[in-house]
DNA sequence: GCAGAGATCAGCT
DNA sequence: GCTGATCTCTGCC
C-alpha cells in the first residue's frame, strides 16, 4: 500500500458539495489501541449551512459549534438516542457552516476489530451505515473537533487509486424531511457497501 | 425478503 | 413534549 498522506487543509476549504464527490474512494484510517483500522468512503452526503436539513441552519449552538469551526475536523453527532454520525467540516469562504456526513465506509484493514464494536454481523453489514460505521470504528463524541488533516486517533487519507466522474452517482438524501429535492448524496456505483440503492 | 414499530436521549419549541 | 442526517428485531408473506 502506499505512504497514507493525509489531506491537507486546502481540500475542506472548498465548496461542500465538491468535498463530498472527491471524499468518495479516499481512506478514514482510525488508530485504536495500537491498531489500525482502514475503510474507504464509499457514501458521502453535503450539508450546507443555507439548508433547512442541516445542524447548522437555525444558526449556531453547543453542539453543533464545530461545523462553524475551522475546516477539515470532525463534527460527531448523537441521535435517535443510540447511535453516532460523523461528519467532516468542509466549506467555501462564502458559507458559515457546512459538513460531509460518511454514510458508508468499505471495509479495508483491521476488519477483526471493527467486529468487536458490532460483533455477529456479516461483513456487508458492517459500515454500510452512518450508525453502524460509527461503531465498527469506535467512534464516540470523544473524537468530536478532531483533526482529520494530521496522523492521529482518526484522519483522512487521499485516494490509493482513481475514481472516474462516471462512477460517482447522484441522488436526494436520506432519512430527511425538509430540503428533500436536492441532489447532495453521493456514492461509487456498483459498490457493494452503499447504504441503499 | 419486506414492512412496521420500538429503542432512547439531546436539543429545541 | 416532540422530532430527528438510525438500526434492529419481529411478524408475515
Amino acid at each position: 500500500m502506499k505512504k497514507l498522506n493525509p489531506l491537507n487543509r486546502s481540500f475542506y476549504a472548498r465548496d461542500t458539495i465538491q468535498v463530498a464527490q472527491d471524499l468518495l474512494g479516499c481512506l478514514v484510517v482510525r488508530q485504536w489501541y495500537q491498531h489500525q483500522l482502514i475503510a474507504k468512503i464509499v457514501e458521502t452526503e453535503a450539508y450546507q449551512s443555507d439548508d433547512q436539513a442541516c445542524h447548522a441552519f437555525r444558526g449556531k449552538t453547543i453542539s453543533n459549534a464545530a461545523l462553524f469551526g475551522p475546516v477539515g475536523h470532525a463534527y460527531i453527532y448523537f441521535i435517535y438516542g443510540n447511535y453516532f454520525c460523523m461528519n467532516a467540516v468542509a466549506r467555501s469562504d462564502a458559507l458559515h457552516a457546512g459538513g460531509v456526513l460518511i454514510r458508508a465506509l468499505e471495509p479495508v484493514e483491521g476488519i477483526d476489530y471493527m467486529h468487536v464494536g458490532r460483533p455477529n454481523v456479516s461483513i456487508t453489514n458492517l459500515t454500510n451505515g452512518p450508525g453502524k460505521l460509527t461503531q465498527a470504528l469506535h467512534i464516540t463524541k470523544a473524537l468530536y473537533g478532531t483533526d482529520l488533516t494530521k496522523e492521529g486517533p482518526l484522519f483522512i487519507v487521499e485516494r490509493q487509486e482513481p475514481l472516474h466522474a462516471k462512477d460517482i452517482v447522484q441522488q436526494k438524501r436520506i432519512g430527511i424531511s425538509k430540503e428533500q429535492d436536492k441532489l447532495w448524496r453521493f456514492y461509487i456505483a456498483n459498490n457493494h457497501f452503499v447504504s441503499k440503492q
